[in-house]
This record gives structure tokens, C-alpha cells and sequence, in this order.
DNA sequence: ACCCAAACGGACGGTGGCGTCCGTTAGCGT
DNA sequence: ACGCTAACGGACGCCACCGTCCGTTTGGGT
């Protein structure tokens, strides 16, 4: 029986090719305005494509998340390691948090993806796990300097990241707006203090981030 | 002309009172575990009764919503007005954040019809509005007493309801656990500290609260 | 220039939620 | 005990979205 990666082509025909790039532009278009919820048919319109096509081309709804948002996913990535290499790390710490609100404030459903597993399993798993290992290094060496208070945990930051998709609004620049101040309030919290009372027990999200 | 109320008996039969109740509570319990979306057919199939029974009720879910949270507003209303009773304003205004929070860590359904004006035309906008009212009037004064930072405004409070709203979680303990530690560091944030770097500009989300 | 397989997209059947109609049941006043 | 009518709920038609099939078009190799 010969493997259906056989039969497929390994080079797409020069149309073929054209669409794809159109519909990933449409969906990541409209996932960013609009969240994951947009029916399949209404990329394939943006993208002036059959819904045979689209579906040729991204036969799950996941795989045309997982390809339309790789680029986020890099920019996450850079994120994370430019705060990692920041000599200080309570200013790299702030501006990964600073950063990587205004990127999700940015894409509403990227957004979605990171933070569910969605509907389940993921292909960002790996990354996402990446991005957070890094962070907890950097959350380490922030409580060394005495900046970041001794009782943050890494819940916390999901905790930031599932409220901060919490904030919804009619028009972008308003939503980033609202982020950002976030994002510092966030930062204020996280902060030492000389009177932080001790905090409530952490609940453990890390896994159950579940949409 | 007679008016449509003409012809609507005032008093309910003991059946069709009995299958309100029941409506009632089944869409309490569904909008607190599963959020407003719930299929109207899913509520009549949990009070027993038949889809046009519920629609004869309730002719749109807007009044079954409405009427299903009286009870969570009065309690939001008790809450604000116990926090503006409290002697030491900084204490109220703490104790409205953190039991607002777990009100609707509680509550999922609940902070939809809250935060959102809704598909539009919340009846609760007038409730709204006290709620907001009374909640300056106490960060007013808890300013006053120099604990609340300078640099709060009203739009911080509902940045905080909608990021709080942003915390799912599959049970309801891990989304009230991460809620009160969530409210914990939201006071941190908005307590005067000696290091407050100016917060960014502020986002007007009062009107702007879509869902 | 020709051909054929790759690629296209309109159209189809299936599912699930919506709101309403109407024939049947049963509360309650006499 | 009876009858009138409030109240019931199964069943209907509607619409949106889904994923696939299949007859037609077209890129690109010979």
C-alpha cells in the first residue's frame, strides 16, 4: 500500500500556490479582528476561493491556525530571548510582560490558540512550553536582583496572560491601550513591595488553560 | 385597541408558576457553568419542559437572563454598599474588589450579562450605573487616605473586571482561587507605592465594554 | 499546439440552534 | 362533576455552518 505522502505532490501549481497565500492572509486577517470563531466559508470568501479550496489546501481548522499564526509564535519567541539577554533582568522581565500583552492585544485569536490547548492538542505545545521555561529563567534571575517579589510563581504570569485576553473592546488601538495599562498595573503588582501582604495560594492553571 | 398586558392574566396557574421556578433555576445553574451560550432547548430540557413553554415565559433570553440575576445584582449592589459603609475606605474599596471577583469567578454567565451591554440594551445598564457611581465615590475617598494611588480611575476598576473575566478554568474552585489571587495582586497594583512609575494614558472602556 | 493531471468552485446532504404553530392536557372556578 | 381556557410540548420550517463530491477549468511539461 503505498503512503498517501506519495501521491501528493511535493510543489504545488503556481494557482495553487497563489491561493494558499491568499487564504492564509485572509485568515490571518480576519483570526486577528475577529478570533478563531470565523466560519471556514468566510475566510474562503476574503481569500476569493472556493470552500473546496480552502479545505485542499487546510484540511482541519487547526492546521490553518497552527500555519497562519507560526509567525507570532516566532515573535514570541523573540520576545521572550531579547528579555532573557537584558543584562537586567527585572527591566527584561517588565518588557516581555509590556511586549507580549500588546502582541496578544494585537490578534485576538492568537490569543485563543496560545492560550488553550484549543480544541485539544495543540501544535504550539512545544513552543508555548519553550516561551515558558524561558520566562521562568528570567523570573528566577528577577527575584535574585530583588526587583521581582519573592512569591511570584509562574501561574501568576499565565494568570496575566489569561486576564489580559479578558480585555475586549470595539476598536484595536483601544484594546492595545487598555493592555498596555495593564500590562503596567501588572507590573506594579509583581513588583517587591515593602507591603505586600502575603498572597492568596496560587491555583494551578499551567495545564487546565482550557477556552 | 387593548393593550397586550389587557389580555395577560395577572396570576399565573400553579403549573405554569411551578415550570417558571424550574425554568429559573435550571438557567441559573446552566449560565453559571456554561456561560450564556447555552442553547435555549438546553435549559427547557434540564427544567423538564418543552421548548415553547420556556419561550411563552421568556419570549427572548435577554428576560430570562435579566430575570435569572436579579439575585447576583442585589448581592453586587450589597457589596458596594457594605464597601462604601466601611469605616476605612481603602478596606471597602479592597473588599469590593475582592468579593466582586469571586461574585464572578462564581459566576460565569453573570459577568457576560454584566460587563457587556449585551446583544445591546442591557436592562441592567441603570444597575450598572449605581454600581459605578458608588465605587467612585469610595475610590474618592480611599484616595483621600493616601492608600489608593493618586493616578486610579473608574476605567482601571472595569480594565480589572475584564481582565478578571478573561480567567477560565475547567472548575469552578481553580477559577475562584486563581480569581482571589488574581484580586490580590490587582490590590497591590493600585495601592500608592513609593516606586509608581506614571501608568500609561487611559483607555475609556466605560461604554465601550462589548463582548 | 496539445494534453492531462492538478486545481478549482458550485452544489449537495447533514447537523444544530432558532422561534412558532397547533392539537392535546389539566388546573381551577362554578 | 363539569367545562372552559390557560398551559403544555411535539413537530415544523428556517437559517448558518460544516465537510465532501464531481463536473469544469487551467497550468505547465512535451
Amino acid at each position: 500500500m503505498r503512503v498517501v505522502t506519495d501521491l501528493l505532490p511535493h510543489t504545488l501549481r503556481s494557482d495553487a500556490l497563489d491561493n494558499r497565500e491568499r487564504i492564509l492572509d485572509a485568515a490571518r486577517a480576519l483570526f486577528a479582528s475577529e478570533g478563531l470563531n470565523v466560519p471556514m466559508r468566510e475566510i474562503a470568501r476574503h481569500a476569493r476561493v472556493g470552500p473546496a479550496t480552502l479545505y485542499r489546501r487546510f484540511p482541519t481548522k487547526q492546521a490553518l491556525v497552527t500555519e497562519a499564526f507560526t509567525e507570532q509564535m516566532r515573535a514570541c519567541h523573540t520576545i521572550v530571548d531579547e528579555g532573557l539577554a537584558d543584562p537586567d533582568p527585572w527591566r527584561g522581565f517588565r518588557q516581555v510582560i509590556e511586549r507580549t500583552c500588546e502582541l496578544h492585544a494585537h490578534n485576538r485569536g492568537f490569543t485563543e490558540a496560545f492560550m488553550s490547548t484549543f480544541p485539544d492538542a495543540m501544535d504550539f505545545a512545544a513552543e508555548r512550553e519553550y516561551t515558558l521555561n524561558a520566562i521562568a529563567k528570567l523570573a528566577h534571575r528577577a527575584k535574585d536582583t530583588g526587583h521581582l517579589r519573592p512569591d511570584f510563581v509562574l501561574d501568576d504570569l499565565i494568570l496575566m496572560l489569561m486576564a489580559n485576553r479578558g480585555i475586549h473592546a470595539t476598536s484595536t488601538t483601544v484594546r492595545v491601550a487598555a493592555s498596555r495599562r495593564f500590562a503596567a498595573l501588572v507590573i506594579q503588582a509583581f513588583q517587591t513591595s515593602p507591603t505586600h501582604a502575603p498572597l492568596p495560594p496560587v491555583a494551578r492553571l499551567a495545564t487546565a488553560a482550557h477556552a
